[in-house]
DNA sequence: GTTTGCTGAGTGACTAAGTCACTGAGTTTG
DNA sequence: CAAACTCAGTGACTTAGTCACTCAGCAAAC
């Protein structure tokens, strides 16, 4: 049974590309399921650089929206709609009340949980132990499309770098025949080269 | 109820300081709950780099094993008692028993799995954002006692760096007067100075 | 249909952080 | 006490991040 059949008697709710959904610091009152669409998890340093905690696909909740209402905390990070969405929002006393009587929901949960947690670990393994070059190339072959359709600042959001510092490195892969360069967008050509840089 | 209490029929096991309880790519089999001492969860680089990813305390248990379990995956990571252990081991069986039908069981675990997340996305937020001196100065004024008694590979660890480099921002710490170094410890003399570099 | 403004990208000069290879001081132990 | 080990310091170097720009492409405003 997916996640999605016990949201079922709440409205489909659309909401545009683009929209904050929370800030740092909101209360969160609501379980969000996202049915379509993409929502980005970030955080914000003081001089304005961002890093790409996790995205929470279709058919799942945000697991920081979770914890926050378990734990009645304030939510400490931001939440930016990457494209149209399609959501249910469940009221807590709902969600409590299925954590209550259904182990299904429950087990749907924890397991949105524990890969949430897994993804959490390997960014910072990531961070504190690969260079930048492993990073990037691992983030280009894990792309759905070719071309990519990224700019450099969404690129460096996304492996935890700085924009120029991106930009640099996708230089020298255009110079060694790994990419070809346009703006927003990166065409993988050697796949095989890019690879034997993890 | 504490936690403790449902782990009270399984007996207290010692566990010696320094024992590697799990390596990366374990299977784990049985849930820890840690009576006593504390146990380092750390991951590994090709090139012998560690970053911890988090502590687990007396009272506690691992997440990490949790989601393990839940998940039936290998163990991602490496586990080191930091000090002699004492520790109670449940079965698996009776671990999904009690979730079944304990809801204050559950609580407890889900607060557990809420705090380590919220404390694995801190961790991202200052390895990708914070400077290395924020995040030394930071870690210095969370230690309980002074002196500090960790060595510069502790730190360098624990705040995802490396020895050297911890070594030469406490060399300069020390000589604007904020700290005294010495083997295996740091005295801290001007907390408000620390506090201010944040 | 140009001007204005915005977004994405490139660059040089610099600072911060990490790596490598080594030295040496203090501790433990056989 | 000498060997072996752990912890720390250092110079030379590479990699990464920051700052202050410039410039190109594109789109809306005038």
């Amino acid at each position: 049974m997916p996640l999605e059949h016990y949201f079922s008697d709440y409205p489909l709710q659309q909401v545009p590309a683009g929209t904050q959904i929370l800030r740092q610091g909101d209360e969160c009152q609501n379980y969000f399921l996202l049915v379509a669409g993409s929502v980005k998890i970030f955080a914000r340093s003081a001089n304005g650089r961002e890093v790409v905690l996790y995205h929470v696909a279709p058919g799942k909740i945000c697991v920081l929206t979770t914890t926050c209402l378990l734990g009645d905390k304030r939510f400490p990070a931001e939440a930016v709609a990457e494209s149209a969405l399609s959501v249910r929002i469940m009221p807590k006393r709902r969600f409590d009340e299925l954590m209550e009587n259904s182990a299904e929901f429950r087990h749907q949960v924890f397991d949105n949980f524990g890969q949430r947690i897994g993804s959490l670990i390997e960014t910072i393994e990531k961070l504190a132990l690969e260079t930048l070059e492993q990073r990037l190339a691992k983030y280009l072959l894990l792309q759905p499309c070719n071309p990519v359709q990224a700019t450099h600042l969404d690129i460096a959001s996304e492996i935890g770098s700085a924009r120029e510092v991106v930009s640099r490195h996708l230089k020298r892969f255009e110079s060694q025949g790994l990419v070809k360069l346009d703006r927003g967008s990166i065409e993988l050509l050697d796949r095989t080269a890019l690879h034997g840089l993890i």
